[in-house]
DNA sequence: TTAAATTTACTGTTATAGCGGTAAAAAAAT
DNA sequence: ATTTTTTTACCGCTATAACAGTAAATTTAA
């Protein structure tokens, strides 16, 4: 898997946000941004898409059954 | 995005598992596959990651930044 | 080197996800 | 058509994620 943290945090910064800026337009606490950057996986899936959604990262599933290139 | 509820079901089928079989494989309770199924966006990340293990589906996050083809 | 900003870390409280149990509805098998 | 299996739905209870506050550590800027 890929380290999701990392990503979010390099994207973060690329977009001039700090982890409070990022959890306010995110609508979530910043305790939480801090524990996405630091790959905590109990975190909700919900609040990982709200991260996502501010700094334009998209989420794709694949399998050997998937076949979306 | 994609439906993660319907590809886990299709795949779940695909390996002809009931959601309680499942949800113990995963290591989970039968009501978070159920949501999971359902696009219940509230769920742990962690247990998302436990039913996509299980049906061998991987994650891949992309962005205009990221140029991982 | 100092000061300012940001990140990391902890804490107590609150909201709720996760859970097993149960039961009804739906689907599949006989 | 009837039984069996599976899925959907609802229920309390418990564990814990999410949160704001605070403070220390780290990074950045002056």
């Amino acid at each position: 898997m890929v380290d999701l943290g990392l990503l979010v945090k390099n994207h973060r910064n690329r977009a001039g946000l700090t982890q409070l800026e990022l959890a306010n337009l995110a609508g979530i606490g910043k305790t939480t941004v801090f524990d996405i950057e630091k790959n905590k996986e109990t975190v909700r899936w919900s609040n990982i898409l709200a991260v996502l959604r501010v700094l334009n990262i998209t989420v794709e599933f694949k399998s050997p059954l998937t076949d979306n290139k």
